[in-house]
Parts: C-alpha cells; sequence; structure tokens
DNA sequence: CTGAAAGCGCTTACAG
DNA sequence: CTGAAAGCGCTTACAG
C-alpha cells in the first residue's frame, strides 16, 4: 500500500536541508557540496521520494514528451521506428506520445497545439503528406524549431529531416539488376505527391539512364506503397506486349501485392519476372519468395530521429545544428530475384 | 507568431469575471448563468486562450493520460489496436502515453512508478507475460483498480481484462475443417505458459474430443506467434509419418510460416495440407494463398480497453464495473483451406 | 555552497 | 450563481 507519495519537503526535512537544496542536488548534483549530495541521496531513497512532473512541467514550462506524428497508426512500417524513438526518449526521462495526422485533423485541433509549453516539447513527424497550409503555420511559429521529420519530409519546407539514401537504394537496386542481366526493367511507384516516390523514380530514371536502358514509358507503373496496388500493377505488367524481365517496386508491400497476383495468374516469381522491393519490413524475409529488397534501418531512424530533436529542444538557439541525416540503406539478396531466364 | 499563451487570467479579464468563473465555465458548464457562460466563450476566443495541462495536473493530481505497455513495440498485431486506444482517449482529452516492458525492465523502473498522479491515471497492459512478482506488487498498490488487460491477461490475478473468445474462436475453426472433411488436424500452439497458448490449445483438445476425433500426442506442435516458429512446425508436419490433413495454428504468423516452409519443400497447400491461422491480421487477406483465419476485431479490442478503463478511472469506487469484456470472433474463410484430397 | 521566498496556472471548498 | 483566497509541488533568481 503506497500510502502519501512523498514531496520535496519531505526528503528536505528528513535530510535537514532546504527544499531548494534538494531540488539542486537532484538537477545539478555538481554544485552541492559532497556531503549534501550524499544526505539528500539518503532521504530520497528513506521516503521512496518521486518527482512530480506536473509541478516540475508547470514550473520550467516544459512538458519533458515528445510527441509523435503518424499518417497512420496501423501501419506495420512505423512499429519499428517508434521502438527506436521511445529507447532514445526514455532514457532522458522523455515520454513519447502518439498520435495520428488523422485523428487530429478530426479532432479540429491544430498541431500548433500540441506544441504547447506542456504537452510537448518537440514532435517527430512521420508523414510527408500533411497539408501545405498547416506546414506554413507551424513554420511561422516560434516552436517550428522544435519540429522535425522523418523518413518522409516536404519539400519547400525548412524543417529538418531524417530520411534513409532513397537515391543510393535505388541505384543499388537498379545496377543489382542490371549486374544480373536484366535490360528491361519497370518500375512500381509510390503515391503520386509523395516525396519518397519522387525521390526513388527520379533515382530510377536517371539510373537507367546512366545504364543506357530503354525505358518505355508504360513501365513506370503508378502506384501507392500498398498490397493493393501491387496487385493491380501485377495485372498491368500482365497485361504488357513487352514485359520487363524485372520489376523494382518502391515498397516491400507493393512487391508482396505485386508477387501475390502474379502468382494468382501462374506465373511465378524470380522465374518469370524478378521483383524487388524496398524497406525490408520483418515479413520481407519469410515471404515466399524471400523478397530481395533495399534495407532501412529503421530502429536507427527512430534513434536518429529522436536524437535531433532532443539536440534541438535541449539547446535555445540551434541553428548551427545539422538539419538533415541521411541513413545508409543496403542491398539485402534473397529468392525474388535471379538472372532472366 | 504565438506570442505568449493566454492564461486563465487573461480570460477572466477579458471576460470581467473572477478566474474561479472561468475555471467553472469550461469544466462545469451546467453550473454557471447562460450569460456568463456566452461571455467567457467570447473572451476564450477572443485570447486564443488553451489550458495549461501541468497546472490542471498538478491541482487535480490527475494526469490525463494513460499508458499502454507492450510486449514488443514492434509487433506489428499491436497496432490497430493502438488506434483504438488512442481514437477513444483522444475523444476525452487524454492523451496515450506507450512503453514497452522490456523498456521498462531495462530502465530500473517499477509498473507501479508510472502510475503516479501525474505520469498516467491508469495502465492498459498488453502483455500477459508479465513477472508474477511485477504483478503482486501492483495489485496489491492502491493505483490497482487502475489497470487493466487486454488481449492477454494473467492467471490467478484480478485486473479486470478485454479479451476475444478464444475458445469459442477455437472452436469454430476445428468445426470448420471437420465439417470440410477433415479428421486428422493437427494444432500449432502459441509459447509455453502464454494464457492464449493455453485457452486455444485446451479449447482445441475439448473440441477434438467432442468430435470424436483421434488425436495423436505429436499432433499438437510446440510454437510460439512468430513465423519463424511456424517454420520449425512445418518441419516437424514433414516429418510424420501420418500427416494430419489440417493445421490450425494458434496466431497468422505461425500460419504463414507453415505454409512458407512447406512451399520450400514443394508442398502445397491447400491441395497438401489444409492451414488456418488465428486473428485475422491485415496481411492475412494478402497472403499466398490467403488465409482462412480466425477475425479478431482489434480495433474494437481497444476502444473498449480504453473504455472500460477510463469508466474505472472516472469511477472513484467502481467495484460494481463490469471485470470482463469478451469481443466476438469470426471465421473468415479463405484459400488456404479444402476438403482433403 | 545554501536558504527564504516568490510564483508557474490552475481548481475548489468556503462564503456570500 | 459568483468571487476571494489558498494551495497543488516544484525551481530559481536573489541574497548571504
Amino acid at each position: 500500500m503506497t500510502s502519501k507519495t512523498a514531496t520535496l519537503q519531505d526528503v528536505a526535512r528528513v535530510a535537514s536541508v532546504s527544499t531548494a537544496t534538494v531540488s539542486r542536488t537532484l538537477s545539478h548534483p555538481d554544485v552541492v557540496s559532497e556531503s549534501t549530495r550524499i544526505r539528500v541521496a539518503e532521504a530520497v531513497r528513506a521516503t521512496g521520494y518521486r518527482i512530480n512532473r506536473a509541478a516540475r512541467n508547470l514550473r520550467t514550462k516544459r512538458a519533458h514528451s515528445v510527441l509523435v506524428l503518424l499518417p497512420d497508426l496501423a501501419n506495420p512500417f512505423f512499429s519499428t521506428i517508434l521502438e527506436g524513438i521511445s529507447r532514445n526518449l526514455s532514457q532522458r526521462g522523455y515520454s513519447m506520445l502518439i498520435a495520428s495526422t488523422k485523428q487530429v485533423h478530426d479532432s479540429g485541433e491544430r498541431l500548433i497545439d500540441y506544441l504547447d509549453d506542456v504537452r510537448a516539447d518537440g514532435m517527430i513527424i512521420l508523414d510527408g503528406g500533411l497539408d501545405a497550409d498547416v506546414l506554413k503555420s507551424l513554420e511561422d511559429a516560434s516552436q517550428a524549431d522544435r519540429v522535425l521529420f522523418a523518413c518522409e519530409w516536404v519539400d519547400g519546407t525548412s524543417f529538418p529531416s531524417v530520411r534513409c539514401e532513397n537515391r543510393k537504394g535505388t541505384q543499388a537496386a537498379v545496377t543489382y539488376l542490371h549486374d544480373l542481366g536484366h535490360r528491361k526493367i519497370a518500375h512500381v511507384t509510390g503515391p503520386e505527391g509523395n516525396v519518397l516516390m519522387h525521390s526513388r523514380k527520379d533515382a530510377f530514371i536517371a539510373e537507367m539512364t546512366r545504364l543506357e536502358l530503354a525505358l518505355k514509358p508504360e513501365w513506370i507503373i503508378a502506384g501507392d506503397f500498398s498490397l493493393a496496388a501491387g496487385c493491380l500493377a501485377a495485372q498491368t505488367w500482365i497485361a504488357m506486349e513487352d514485359r520487363p524481365t524485372a520489376v523494382f517496386c518502391a515498397s516491400d508491400q507493393l512487391a508482396m501485392g505485386f508477387i501475390a497476383e502474379l502468382s494468382r495468374h501462374g506465373f511465378s516469381v524470380p522465374d518469370d519476372v524478378s521483383v524487388m522491393g524496398f524497406d525490408d519490413i520483418d515479413l520481407a524475409a519469410q515471404f515466399i519468395p524471400a523478397l530481395t529488397s533495399i534495407r532501412q534501418d529503421r530502429l536507427m531512424i527512430g534513434e536518429t530521429a529522436a536524437e535531433m530533436l532532443m539536440a534541438r529542444i535541449m539547446t535555445p538557439d540551434g541553428d548551427h545544428l545539422e538539419s538533415a541525416a541521411v541513413l545508409p540503406v543496403s542491398l539485402v539478396i534473397r529468392e525474388s530475384t535471379s538472372s532472366p531466364s
């Protein structure tokens, strides 16, 4: 039975010092004397003291928490990123709040409302699809320097961001398929307007050009990142007269949908066509056939994002801080790709 | 540029009433006069007032947030449940905090620490694998009535819980396979010691008995809920002399791993063996073959859990409240099952 | 290095 | 129905 929670007062009484000294000892141990430090530590233990966060937050005007904004809580792509963010934050005694952009929108709250002194000290946005208006108002606010994008970003805004090497990953994919002997390579894209879609599509076209490979317009198949779009893309591929021998999909989900639909129509991967994805989500290795993909280290993306945001929160004038981190990707070769037959 | 955030004082001044009246108007609109209500509403709009949560929390000794405890943040099974919890909470102006049990453990904090007045008002635990000791100390605490389990639970403890009809789901699965004509049915279980594992396994055995089907001991294959365990189970199945014609897996991931491994060895589902899962995760419908499964409405699980917890938080003495909710499951028939050939 | 004291922005008995 | 006043538990200049 936890009776009454001990307060600073209780600790001060037990340690025979003032509350000011207890507070100092706890937050700036180096400014008090050794003996005080010991006495206070002892009193904290004896009383079972735990800080009252509301009181501290009210006094310091800090929330000691960070808000993570997702497009969709139910998308498994984000869970590992959250794990990374959460690890980093909890280490610092910060909490992670989570909201989905849809939900924020529905509730009629504005994003800026979340950057209240006492709701969240900062914000990590994993959704590049936010309204330009919303972002503009955020950019103009005084709290703009405590907003950071991860994975996705929005061109034309000044927020710092953490992302993976989308270009290099795409180059690696195309080069790998080329090395296997493929000359007719198609690309299934992400959703129109998405920055990742453009980044990967542009890199795809550039790399095809560099390798002097022919690229028919119909070989760029419009999709989004979903399984369903992958299925549709497969139907498109099936209907083609001159079928590409390899397909590079902008996400693993697309690749899985693509392969699934193909298989329903009697085609086999990689015998009839090589297929690869992007992301290397957990399931990629277990898929049949196991998916060749471009791996993003999502744990590191999360940890890096938290790290960068916290640096900004801690530094009042952080203009000199790095405003972008681009994390490495790697090619993971599995069973869904082979030399053309 | 948001200059200074308006306080209650500012609103009071503009509305020409006391801060007490503003506070009352905002939290108990029915106790003030109509005209006051209007004046205050107007002043709130004019000043752009937003409540300072730290101040309110300090005063009311409430955190206005709920902690959700997961075994593993990176497990996609939980995301839809979180979405459901989050929807319900945000509607009430409550925030959702998230932590993983592993992380809590590593940080050396005790669970009870989270139920601080000002960290979280309640806790939803999605992990039935918590230490008995940890739970005991939680159970004895005065805050025990603000702890609730969802999906999983721990036998022998008194916490309320939200769960799905594990027994009925299992019965439906076995009956369905039986109706298809299967007489030799195996079960791949969840992890040893897990309540869901036992619940489903017991129901499986009971149903097999009821249908007067033979059940060889080796047809209960020990697994956990993972893809990898499904692969191992498939190897076990392959090595059997007298192979069951249908396999009921305790999770979709198990079923997918099972099918994947089978396919690598040249077996085909459902031609060589019918396989079904449990959960109906998003991917089940897209898997090849699309997975027959027992559907849990995870959104509803989340919403119900939040609903029940909030009822307890709001009711000082909630002993009369429902202490369990068992949510319906449904059989979803897809392509991974058929009559035995 | 330490203490007395003010004050962060709310809510809520207590009077009226 | 409304106001004056106390107080939630901290932190931090300001003195000493």
